[in-house]
DNA sequence: TGGCGGCCCGTAAACGTTTACGGTACTATG
DNA sequence: CATAGTACCGTAAACGTTTACGGGCCGCCA
């Protein structure tokens, strides 16, 4: 019971050949293979997953990494839930194992990563939280690691990326909010410097000048990426000379706190002002309803793994034409929050 | 660079001295210790963490057991987040990492986490969404594996837990509703057979008698403990012939959709019903603002760690009086969701 | 001078696997 | 019958660490 040399006495056999039938090499009488592996169903046996990870240089688990505390991330409560089921429905398929790696909140996240890598953690890694500049990719890169970004950044490791399609959400939200007559619409970002938050504003910009209009600099609200932000976007936006008649929210968290912030001073979206955001679990709960960007998150997780399995050579012959970098399609789905709109004057 | 091999060659001194200079052993000269973690330091070198398990029998991680797919757990990532953020702030003291082991929704938990425990992944375990009845508890008490759950079951392997003060949430709740003049109080509980549900629904129970109400078993809504959830929630509520004059919600996630399921039928909380419910990130958002219970989870991180290193003989020393199972207390936070008052008629 | 103890260091075994290599028994083929 | 080939299996080395053990050197004391 203790280790295979305990289950390679109880069967009269050789350790060589216990280990042949487990890890289904050839090699070895079918009749022998199925007594090992009924004997080691029987036994509880599975392999130590140090001796194996020394031997074979290899861990079987591939790493998600994520940063504790809630402002970094900026996602809500189930994002990477559904995120992680999607990846292990793929990981499942090659006998791969998914754990999250955390980072505290205390530790930069360049050293920790560095401790990971060191130490043979994981065969592969799904690093979330790109920042715009992000020594962590080079670090992978060198060290000659497998792994994927969910997120772009500028700096380029040569790694497959996927992102959401904020570009195509700041054409698709503009368009839309042009068209219904809106001259004066803001945008919002994160606090910090992760990459969306560029990518979407500047095109936002563009989209605008393309409809003849322009972004008014103090129309780019900046906020953490959680409720509280949403609740200073709208105190801020209130305050502004100009009011905008319609607002994106790049952000999923942000739509109720700015829901509140609004109601605080008797503006309803919908009848006062366009609202549009990100879809979240609770969007479709609010009143009026988000109108907003929705994802397939369990299919993004799907399409993460099978492009980091893509780039590492055990098993990338299952993932021939995994796409390496790609912007994931978010579609919007139509609430009552951007029903308000403009009367040409 | 490769391994201790080349660190110790690189300095001429033997791999035993490095390895004890590494790891704080006496019997090592302090000049000789500066020098090879200096060394170490500039070229990098992090101890093999398969070799290192495989000789010390122990990986210096410790592994917080969850379950992807939401429905699950009732709980949204920011719980966890705020939760691992605690736990990692004691582990670090002892070097040891966080990392969260992910059973996906289609594997039963017993296998995965027996899985877990024949490879040796971690050193203790955390875990979460325990249920009424749970072999995990005792699979790992057969093979000694040191853990502690976040949440009490039936199944008693000995082990210490943590558990939200749910009982007392039921006190609070039900003497501050009748002292309002309530008298059909609702109760929630989550549609599966985590152990919450029964704890909370019999101590309401209790609690009503006291104040000579009797808890009507119709007025027992049961729900998935998701947005959705709670909207069904607030249907079956309105279409009840005896309709209660005030609700507590015991999942978090729920009170946006229960609101929302109201609204909609003209219902407004706090003038046309009392609710009580948990606080969320975005409880304090609701309009009107909800009233429920808080907690720290920082804390409740940090509480959970050290319980479990106090199981733990290696560091039971650092942690005398950590007591081993607790009721983890909740607070109740006024929001305007429970203004609502019945007069005595 | 001899012995003892303290400090520091090197040697080698051990942890549990996987796998290259070689060996045996049997079958087929000439 | 000799040889080659096949199917299966055992042996042992290797992975990178930690640590028990022993030994050299030095200083101190009797």
């Amino acid at each position: 019971m203790k280790g295979i040399r305990d289950l390679a006495r109880h069967l009269d056999i050789s350790i060589g050949t216990v280990s042949r039938a487990l890890n289904g090499k050839p090699d070895v009488n079918e009749e022998t293979r199925r007594r090992v592996l009924e004997a080691a169903e029987s036994l509880g046996y599975v392999a130590n997953q140090s001796g194996r990870a020394l031997r074979k240089g290899s861990t079987g688990v591939i790493g998600f990494m994520m940063q504790t505390g809630r402002e970094i991330t900026g996602q809500g409560d189930t994002f990477f839930m559904s995120v992680f089921d999607g990846v292990q429905a793929v990981l499942a398929r090659h006998k791969l194992d998914l754990v999250a790696l955390l980072c505290s909140s205390e530790e930069d996240p360049h050293d920790y990563l560095a401790r990971v890598v060191a130490r043979g953690f994981a065969d592969g890694l799904i690093i979330s939280a790109t920042r715009r500049r992000d020594r962590r990719l080079e670090l992978l890169a060198k060290h000659k690691i497998p792994f994927i970004t969910l997120g772009r950044s500028l700096t380029d490791a040569g790694q497959p990326w996927i992102d959401l399609d904020f570009e195509g959400m700041a054409e698709t939200s503009i368009a839309r909010l042009v068209e219904r007559g809106h001259r004066h619409i803001a945008v919002t970002r994160p606090h910090d410097d992760t990459n969306l938050g560029y990518v979407f504003v500047d095109r936002c910009r563009d989209a605008l000048e393309r409809h003849g209009l322009k972004l008014d600099e103090s129309h780019i609200f900046r906020s953490t990426p959680n409720e509280a932000g949403g609740y200073q976007i709208a105190r801020d936006l209130l305050a502004c000379e100009v009011r905008p008649t319609a607002i994106v929210l790049v952000n999923e968290a942000v739509a109720i706190g700015f829901y509140r912030g609004l109601s605080e001073a008797g503006v309803k979206p919908g009848r006062d002002i366009a609202v549009i955001g990100r879809q979240s679990p609770h969007s479709q709960f609010l009143s009026p309803r988000l109108t907003c960007f929705s994802l397939s998150l369990r299919e993004l997780g799907i399409a993460l793994a099978q492009s980091l399995l893509a780039t590492m050579p055990a098993y990338a012959e299952s993932y021939p034409d995994s796409a390496g970098r790609r912007l994931w399609p978010m579609e919007l789905v139509a609430g009552e929050s951007d029903a308000f709109t403009v009367s040409p004057d």
